[in-house]
DNA sequence: TTTAGGG
DNA sequence: CCCTAAA
């Protein structure tokens, strides 16, 4: 109880046929149980449901094919670790392979496919299944015998392994399984109750004397799952096995006393090799770090089954790890959830600003490739930070939100203009029609486009140009962290920042030649009138150019005058003429001493003529 | 949209 | 250059 209280149950409600090799439509519905530490079965409380309902989940979503059938061995064997209900146990079906989880799987392995499958399929385990050959299956008995001549590491097949596994949940008890009295008995429905009768097995009984019906009885009680098989032998070594807490158990004389099953020679049953297993797994910690899912091999291995070796552990085996992680120890770590990855990512995203400020500079100075490498696809979950990921498709379109940043902001080449038709940008249009004009308009100089793509349709257009390429499941999740990314202002700013344009001086005469004319002030109109032919000038541009120029004559002007030349001071940036810079202050004063005229004003300053001389030759 | 101003 | 408020 204090090592494994739960324990996941499968209850079967589907036909035994129902299920498909591939466990994709099969919809059985699975009972979570309670294992107690004296092996009864308890219903699982709702928060055990919660807990564990990713489990039976996974379960469903990743059945696996088992066309391999060292594969679907394993499944099985995996699956059987869960309880499970069925009524389909009488019939097992050779054909039947992939039943995967299902009691009936178990019975049927044992009994009929063994031969079928693989012989040297590994077995789950260490413990002997059969002293005594199958008197009903000689042919099972002859396979199992010949492969496992002495009692020692070969192995039980799947059945085994299921019951052996239960009795693992018993893992400090090794006194066989003995059934609470405690227990409910007043059910005594088989059909109905989930409760098992428990009554069966009290006193002193002889499994050899029970009817079918009483075995299975007994088998519900030992188990708390009924059964239909009808094979007597087959209940009775179930039975005895689970009594047992072994495997390794015979197949008839056995005599239950009180919950405890004896031998024929009165000798009590109860050899906890498969606990064994379990400390071993304990011991070895790193096993189960490394690769839980593949923790019960490496104990089999270590007892020496080099069949074993062969075989690689489904990766994807959730239920298998998740109740190896349940039941082998407590100190196992718990497989993280989801949303605990997804807050981790979130949490090493925000950790790591690099992440987030290298790409926008690296797009910034490389004026972005139409086709930049295709780098590997980011983990979903670690999308979901702000930082988007740079997968790129369908001629870029694909790519998700640094989409933008991908926008050649200088000058376009050819490409882009081809770009510009694709579909995608049709798609654009259709979200945003100004993005494509000014995708259109501004094609030559291609700053505007980021503005426009800051604008919530753009997600749009991400999302748009994402669905195509990837899958479903990826397309979701994906446009959330589009969304997420465009929502937050300030990750796109990293990827919308406008390329660093320094004004020529030419520009700055225009600009001084502008506010001449127009006045300050009347940003717009100046953009409009002089700066036609630089696009990504905008009015703003303007305004804070101008500012800073005002700034600089009032800074650098009484420097030059103090005989300190600027371009010393920072040979790296163009300084402007001082003419200019004393334009520039001269304006400054006129217009905010003259407060707001906008008419043009002629300069007859001694510097003016100068400056105009050099405007006009510069551009 | 444009302008002004803080950052 | 960005961002935002205000007009």
């Amino acid at each position: 109880m204090e090592v494994d209280d739960s324990h996941n149950a499968l209850d079967n409600k589907c036909e035994e046929n129902g299920f498909e090799k591939k466990g994709s439509s099969d919809p059985v519905v699975y009972q979570l149980v309670r294992v107690e530490g004296d092996g009864t079965l308890v219903p699982a409380t709702e928060d055990e449901v919660l807990q564990f309902e990713h489990f039976l989940h996974d379960e469903k979503v990743d059945l696996p094919s088992i066309e391999d059938v060292r594969h679907g061995d394993e499944l099985f064997s995996n699956d059987c670790m869960l309880l499970k209900k069925s009524d389909s146990e009488d019939d097992s079906s050779k054909l039947e392979t992939a039943d995967v989880g299902t009691e009936k799987l178990c019975a049927s392995l044992e009994e009929n496919r063994l031969q079928s499958l693989d012989d040297s399929s590994p077995l789950k385990c260490t413990v002997v299944h059969d002293q005594q050959p199958d008197k009903l299956h000689p042919e099972q008995g002859d396979n199992n015998i010949a492969h496992r001549p002495n009692a020692s590491t070969e192995t039980a097949k799947s059945a085994v392994l299921n019951d052996s596994f239960i009795a693992e949940k018993d893992n400090g008890d090794a006194c066989s399984r003995p059934v609470d009295d405690s227990c409910t008995r007043e059910n005594d429905s088989p059909v109905t109750s989930s409760v098992p009768d428990f009554s069966i097995l009290r006193g002193e009984v002889c499994l050899d004397d029970l009817t079918i019906r009483e075995l299975q009885e007994a088998f519900r009680a030992t188990f708390g799952r009924q059964t239909t098989v009808k094979d007597k032998i087959w209940l009775k070594r179930r039975i005895t096995m689970g009594l047992a807490n072994s495997c390794d158990v015979p197949s008839s004389g056995c005599v239950v006393k009180d919950y405890r099953v004896f031998g024929k020679d009165g000798k009590q049953l109860d050899v906890p090799q498969a606990i064994s297993l379990v400390k071993d797994q304990v011991i070895n910690p790193v096993n189960e770090r490394s690769s839980p899912s593949s923790s019960y091999y490496h104990s089999e291995e270590q007892q020496g089954s080099s069949k074993r070796l062969k075989r690689v552990p489904v990766t994807n085996d959730e239920p298998q790890r998740n109740l190896l992680d349940e039941q082998c120890t407590i100190k196992r770590v718990r497989k993280p959830t989801k949303r605990f990855i997804e807050e981790l990512s979130d949490n090493e995203a925000r950790d790591s600003p690099e992440k987030l400020s290298s790409p926008a500079k690296r797009l910034a100075h490389d004026e972005v490739m139409l086709k930049p490498p295709v780098t590997p696809f980011h983990e979903v979950d670690s999308l979901r930070t702000s930082y988007p990921t740079r997968k790129d498709t369908l001629g870029g379109l694909s790519v998700h939100v640094p989409y933008v940043s991908r926008m050649r902001r200088g000058r376009p080449r050819k490409r882009f203009i081809w770009f510009v038709g694709n579909k995608p940008l049709v798609q654009f249009k259709e979200a945003q029609t100004t993005v494509g004009a000014m995708l259109e308009n501004d094609i030559e100089e291609g700053n505007h486009v980021m503005k426009a793509f800051k604008d919530p349709p753009m997600v749009n257009v991400v999302k748009g140009g994402h669905i195509e390429a990837v899958d479903n499941k990826g397309v979701h999740k994906l446009q959330g962290n589009a969304y997420n990314a465009a929502a937050k202002p300030k990750t796109n700013r990293a990827f919308t920042r406008k390329h660093h344009r320094a004004w020529t001086l030419c520009e700055v005469m225009k600009l001084v030649d502008g506010v001449a004319l127009y006045g300050a002030g009347k940003w717009s109109e100046i953009r409009k009138l002089a700066f036609s032919s630089y696009s990504y000038r905008t009015s703003v541009d303007l305004k804070d150019k101008w500012r800073n120029l005002i700034r600089a004559s009032k800074t650098q002007l009484p420097a030059l005058e103090d005989g300190d030349c600027p371009r010393k001071s920072n040979p790296a940036i163009v300084p402007i003429p001082p003419s200019i810079l004393l334009r520039v202050k001269e304006l400054n004063e006129l217009q905010s001493q003259g407060g707001g005229f906008t008419a043009p004003v002629k300069f007859s300053g001694p510097n003016s003529k100068v400056v105009q001389g050099e405007g006009s030759g510069f551009c």
